[in-house]
RNA sequence: GGCUGCGUAGCAAAGUGGUUAUGCAUCGGCCUGCAAAGCCGCGUACACCGGUUCGAUUCCGGUCGCAGCCUCCA
């Protein structure tokens, strides 16, 4: 039985969705003015692991995640660049899909834009206007009255009057009321619009979701997720839009993971301490920053550093090396790990433990290959597909470890001048150590075994070594290697 | 100021009213020519102070510390 937690209700509910069988969930994307940092990273594998955990429990799943693709940080920045709005938000959409597939981020099933829902937009404004929701303030401007929304405050636990007393929400006089929000916004000369009964202008910041969401999913859906800090405003104000102009319950479940922090710090846009995705894959691979993610709770706040990362790549590495020459065969994954597994996920997609019985699993592995079990290749089997729920331990394993730390060079074009660099970072080689050449030392060595010359023998693995090359031999006299 | 949430062994991170989380690091052992990998073993950790209880890290209250939201932010 899978339990979520409920921010509307501040506790884990039973999840029971309103269709049997069926699921609709969606999140707050991106606003494309910019790369994908860590944070938004955590967004979309956390949520992508949703998605991949309800599927796996049988669940037929729409997930819709949206794309904001105009606001008044697109149109400054692109102002600032001297280019069309839509060239900057084309531009940094496809970086960000390039990093989701990156980080094995399956696409949504559906990724609506804001500037493609305009007519669904208009239409929700003037349903709020007709319930009178909404007015035409002094400005032009159209403007949510958040006094006749009974609920204002009920998912991020606010009361209107302590929102009032607050000395930070802006002084507007073209509102009625302070906490009154802006649903379109009158275009100033030279900026992107679009025609509306209220004159030309463009959606306010909120009710692009709102719209969306109902139009891809209904007015009534079962899970709405995104970070935590949109849970006020930008969710409230959902909720009091789409519930306003629909008259019916808006979302059963509500989901908000935690923020990546830099040293006890969120990482954020405003205080600029943020790492993007590409600047991080170029010293990490992504599957290091997937399985870095999924080591703490969705909910948990979890700190970025690179002694975090290099524990991730560690762990990984154990992982892939139980794996490492097993032939997996075609088989059901093992009962008593599935269901540990799926007893992790149950719980609120408790992905720490669902790790943790990786782990568990891997050293069953390992005590097998060493008993010539035949439950390996169905131990492997089980670990590969486990691992597949939560998007890891898909690559070849010999391959994955034999790999260099960051991303393929040759993946995508701005990372071809990367250089290598040893395991701890402290020195660079250049890149003339290839498979090969490799291949050669450890013909070499293998040979001075053979003439039980040790000393050239550990020579030929010290230098390799240096090269961040680590010979494994087996029992059987092979040897294999991998880069540390 | 109002409202959330958190404080677990060297590091990271789950969880629980009384029995092993897990990963990394350390130490000992097995294996190995030596290593590496792997396997086995080793950690009275649960911020502090009270209370409830036969028993609390886990429940309740308070104290301190940290973070977040209340303003654009995933």
């Amino acid at each position: 039985m899978l339990k979520i937690y409920n921010t509307l209700t501040r506790s884990k509910q039973e999840f029971v969705p309103r269709q049997p069988g069926k699921v609709g969930m969606y999140v707050c994307g991106m606003t494309v003015y910019d790369y994908c940092h860590i944070g938004h990273a955590r967004v979309m594998v956390v949520f992508d692991t949703v998605a991949r955990y309800l599927r796996h429990a049988g669940y037929q799943l729409t997930y819709v995640r949206n794309i904001t693709d105009i606001d008044d940080k697109i149109i400054q920045r692109a102002h600032q660049n001297g280019e069309a709005f839509t060239a900057l938000t084309e531009r940094f959409i496809e970086a960000m899909h390039e990093d989701e597939r990156a980080l094995s981020v399956l696409p949504p099933d559906l990724e609506p834009k804001a500037t493609q829902s305009i007519d669904d937009i208009i239409a929700m404004i003037a349903k709020l206007i007709e319930r009178e929701y909404a007015y035409v303030g002094g400005n032009g401007d159209v403007f949510y009255a958040v006094s006749r929304f009974d609920g204002y405050g009920k998912l991020s636990g606010k009361n209107i009057d302590d929102l009032n007393a607050g000395e930070r929400v802006d002084v507007d006089n073209a509102k009625r009321d302070p906490l009154d929000f802006v649903l379109w916004k009158m275009a100033k000369p030279g900026e992107p619009y679009w025609d509306s009964p209220w004159g030309q202008g463009r959606p306010g910041w909120h009710i692009e979701c709102s719209a969306m969401s109902t139009c891809c999913l209904g007015n009534h859906f079962d899970i709405h997720g995104g970070g935590m800090d949109l849970q006020f405003p930008h969710h409230e104000n959902e909720i009091a839009q789409s519930e306003g102009a629909t008259g019916e319950q808006f979302v059963n479940y509500w989901m908000h993971n935690g923020f990546v922090r830099v040293n006890e710090e969120k990482m954020s846009k405003s205080l600029g301490n943020f790492f993007t995705v590409r600047e991080v894959l170029k010293q990490y691979r992504p599957e290091i920053i997937r399985f870095f993610i999924l080591s703490s709770h969705y909910r948990s706040p979890l700190n970025y550093s690179d002694e975090q990362l290099d524990d991730a790549g560690t762990a990984l590495t154990r992982l892939y090396t139980a794996l490492r020459g097993v032939e997996i065969i075609d088989a059901p994954i093992d009962e008593e790990y599935k269901q540990r597994f799926e007893q992790a996920m149950d719980d609120d997609f408790n992905t720490p433990v669902a790790l943790a019985v990786l782990f568990d699993l891997a050293r069953e592995l390992n005590k097998a290959k060493a008993n010539q079990s035949e439950r390996v290749g169905q131990l492997a089997a089980s670990l590969k597909k486990l691992g597949g729920l939560l998007g890891v331990l898909q690559e070849e394993p010999d391959k994955y470890l034999k790999g260099q730390k960051q991303r393929d060079a040759v993946a995508v074009g701005e990372f071809a001048s990367i250089s290598l660099s040893n395991p701890t970072g402290t020195a660079s080689v250049t890149g003339q150590i290839n498979d090969e050449w490799i291949e050669q030392k450890k013909q070499q060595r293998l040979e001075a075994k053979k003439a039980k010359n040790w000393t050239l023998a550990d020579q030929i693995r010290d230098e390799l070594k240096q090269q961040g090359i680590i010979l494994e031999d087996a029992p059987d006299g092979t040897t294999s290697w991998r880069r540390g």
